[in-house]
DNA sequence: CTCATTTTCTAACGATGTTAGACAACTCTG
DNA sequence: CAGAGTTGTCTAACATCGTTAGAAAATGAG
């Protein structure tokens, strides 16, 4: 291909319009990069920019550089983490149901495309504390924290503080995801599935001690 | 240096052990580099080697790869893991205080080497639940079940198996620790302490709801 | 003292992230 | 509708990385 065949023609508002859409290309690329290559650590500037059509620099166009790319997919991971979460959170009748079903959302999200999650997770130096954090992973922890509220308001750690029970909430969903995804657990992802529910029950009925 | 200036002379048995050393001297290398370059990620054969006074072929002498050499350094952490849980089970005089003691060693060991913590669990494809798993895991996980056993004998998720209970520990402990470590928990590493003693507390607790 | 072995290095390969510079294709202005 | 100017895209290159081959030097053994 010689140089300078453009793919984009009209004004300068398409134009505008088809660089999004070439950024979300990229970020798709990226994930299904790692997906067959085995992780994010074997994607390349080249076979992402490969897989939309073009050569590696055009990256460059939309993201600072790789680490900007990977971030832009860890956005996208929460706004659909939080997206599932929020929707299992609705689709539960009797309150005692919300805890199991947002746990098994959080599960099911992370076993689809667990390279997607362990970056999330992994990814060093992502902003979570501070003001700068992705509004998505925030919108994951206000799900938390309302089915924390809702389903589990006894817990022994809201006498921490109001925040507490859902960090911790968190902490065990991550944990056994994490151990399981790595093959840290003994009878594999079947096994730690029955572990999650025995984690929710165990969570929900927490109570201090008398 | 002209090549081929011998370090170590003598017999061939000094020269082996020479090897053995040099080894050691290797992993301390890269852990020492990780420590300084932020991450495993950055620790380059190069580095490696310079650090040991060589140059970078030589690494393949004591490994056969760069994750070959990783997978050394994982292995002397879950050693140094294992030494530390075990103290900590043995210096501790009241039952109840066992599952803090443990968890708190577990805490320090992951604060004092993040890096090295990090590597420990998300180096991919290290197997854990097969036969080869190392030697050193095991141990770890051996101390986490007896701590169970005698702090935390009546958690609702024996009734499940009866590895299931330190299954759930180890996975709380390192949900909160490896959230911690990557900045996810609002507060930092101050508060994430004062959590862990909620879970500490919450898990020897926790009881089958009646 | 000679020779075979062992240790160590230099040099190189391909792949990677990233940048600079060239050039062609397009839009816009007159 | 013609030229100018902008913009999209590529090729080529750089430094660095993991890794390997092969040469050269130093040593222990006979």
């Amino acid at each position: 291909m010689p140089a300078g065949q453009y793919r984009v023609k009209g004004t300068a508002d398409e134009r505008a319009q088809a660089r999004e859409q070439l950024r979300a290309e990229l970020l798709a690329a990226a994930r299904a990069a790692a997906a067959e290559g085995g992780g994010f650590e074997n994607v390349t500037m080249r076979a992402v920019a490969d897989r939309v059509g073009y050569t590696a620099p055009i990256v460059y166009q939309s993201f600072a550089n790789k680490r900007a790319l990977l971030l832009g997919v860890v956005d996208v991971g929460f706004a659909e983490l939080a997206d599932r979460l929020d929707a299992a959170r609705g689709a539960v009748d009797a309150e005692a149901g919300m805890l199991p079903a947002v746990a098994a959302a959080y599960w099911e999200f992370a076993a689809a495309d667990p390279h997607l999650y362990r970056l999330m997770h992994n990814l060093p130096d992502v902003p979570f504390g501070t003001p700068d954090a992705p509004p998505s992973a925030i919108r994951c922890f206000e799900v938390l924290k309302d089915t924390v509220r809702t389903a589990a308001p006894g817990h022994p750690a809201t006498a921490y503080d109001d925040d507490a029970a859902a960090d911790l909430l968190w902490a065990h969903l991550h944990g056994l995801v994490s151990l399981t995804l790595e093959g840290r657990i003994k009878g594999g992802p079947a096994r730690g599935r029955d572990l999650l529910t025995e984690l929710t029950a165990a969570f929900a009925s927490a109570r201090a001690t008398p």
